[in-house]
DNA sequence: CTGCCGTCTGTGACTTAGTCACGTTTTCGT
DNA sequence: ACGAAAACGTGACTAAGTCACAGACGGCAG
């Protein structure tokens, strides 16, 4: 198979000859639909993915049905809970979904155990997303314990908004980004709107005056 | 020096005498008091930690100065936050703080690298701290977003009760604990007082019946 | 086009948690 | 013994989450 996926990920391309070869070898290129569940609790990985493109929402579920959104995976990176269960057996209590069309390389476990023992930039790879989950699973903590409820709607609002400056997204989709339940989200949005910095309408907001809320999410 | 550590480890102790020599000659003790702060934000760590004995806390504080503990380091683990410094040069939002006296081995970054390169061993126990940390993040998100405050705050006293049954611990330091304010502490305590479930003192908490907390910890 | 059903949203009343500004008690060092 | 620092208590308030509903909108089957 061809190995120009490789250079997608700047650390595996300055590998030398043999260790791209090794990874080309053994990698399959996997097409997932949007909606797909990548996997969750009970789910033991059989492989380790890097993404190509495409988009990957990782969340929590608790037992009484709320969830929180943890991380989103893109393009140049790995999948470390899978990672994770590769390498320890130990599996999470959380589920990743394909939120677009997602291209991504599998390569096997014991592809992948080969590669970490002989290749150095394969290694800085995964630790280094192994570093940058548990700095954005830090910054998920540091937010639910420690901000207000506004300031995370108001930074999530502009972090999803796409070009034309709307969320598409209902208020159920909020509570899951955030943690918390549809009504709160529905009256925030609600006190946003009576100030004139957002319009509602139903499974969509436009942010009617996104520097006021990037203003209130950088408050202190 | 003396290698006889390495049998602390498990996965370590299976290593080959060479991989075992290679460690041994580069790495040193290091005994540190109990109260010394390992790492904080903006310290680079030097040296890879591996804790021998004694206990390390890592918890992250807001700007509006409240605390939650991550998680807790003791002996046969590794630090994962100096870890991540080394292979990313990251830096974290969270700080480290020996509980008791700590003895563990540090390893300078080249040799780090180096063993990460030649032993599975090696990769395996980091490896496998790196995941039981994204596990105690995950265990961490779950509790702060979805459970009960006076739940948790069962759990934690069961957690910290000492042989004689009493947590030995400030107000403040419960809230530390569980990323909340001290006059809400307060109040809890003071509830499960008017229960009968625990018996409050000045900087210690004994436990009557700790059967209850159990029951209320566990409850859904 | 009409009615129907499932999804989405709105609302009030209530409980739980966090904040603020104090006051009081205990401990400990000199 | 006395003063300061640390620990704890309290009331009044705001913010957030829960519960049990009641509309309101959108698509589609007939």
């Amino acid at each position: 198979m061809t190995e120009a996926w490789i250079d997608q990920f700047p650390l595996l391309a300055a590998l030398p000859a043999e260790d791209r070869q090794l990874l080309a070898a053994r990698a399959a290129e996997v097409v997932l639909p949007a909606g797909t569940t990548v996997f969750a609790p009970g789910l033991a990985a059989q492989n380790f993915l890097l993404v190509l493109d495409g988009r990957l929402r990782v969340q929590q579920v608790s037992p009484s049905g709320r969830e929180i959104v943890l991380y989103r995976v893109t393009g140049g990176e790995t999948c470390i809970m899978t990672t994770a269960c590769l390498l320890s057996d130990e599996s999470y209590a959380a589920e990743g979904i394909t939120e677009t069309e997602v291209k991504a390389i599998a390569i096997p476990k014991a592809a992948f155990e080969e590669a970490i023992a002989r290749s150095s930039g394969f290694r800085r790879l995964v630790f280094s997303d192994y570093s940058q989950r548990i700095s954005d699973l830090m910054h998920v903590v540091e937010e639910v314990a420690f901000e207000r409820l506004d300031k995370r709607l108001a930074q999530r609002l502009l972090d999803l908004a796409g070009p034309d400056g709307a969320v598409r997204a209902t208020h159920q989709d909020l509570a899951s980004e955030l943690g918390t339940a549809r009504e709160v989200v529905g009256r925030q949005l609600k006190e946003l709107e009576r100030r004139g910095w957002v319009a509602l309408a139903r499974g969509r907001i436009s942010l009617e005056q996104p520097e006021r809320l990037r203003t209130l999410a950088a408050a202190e």
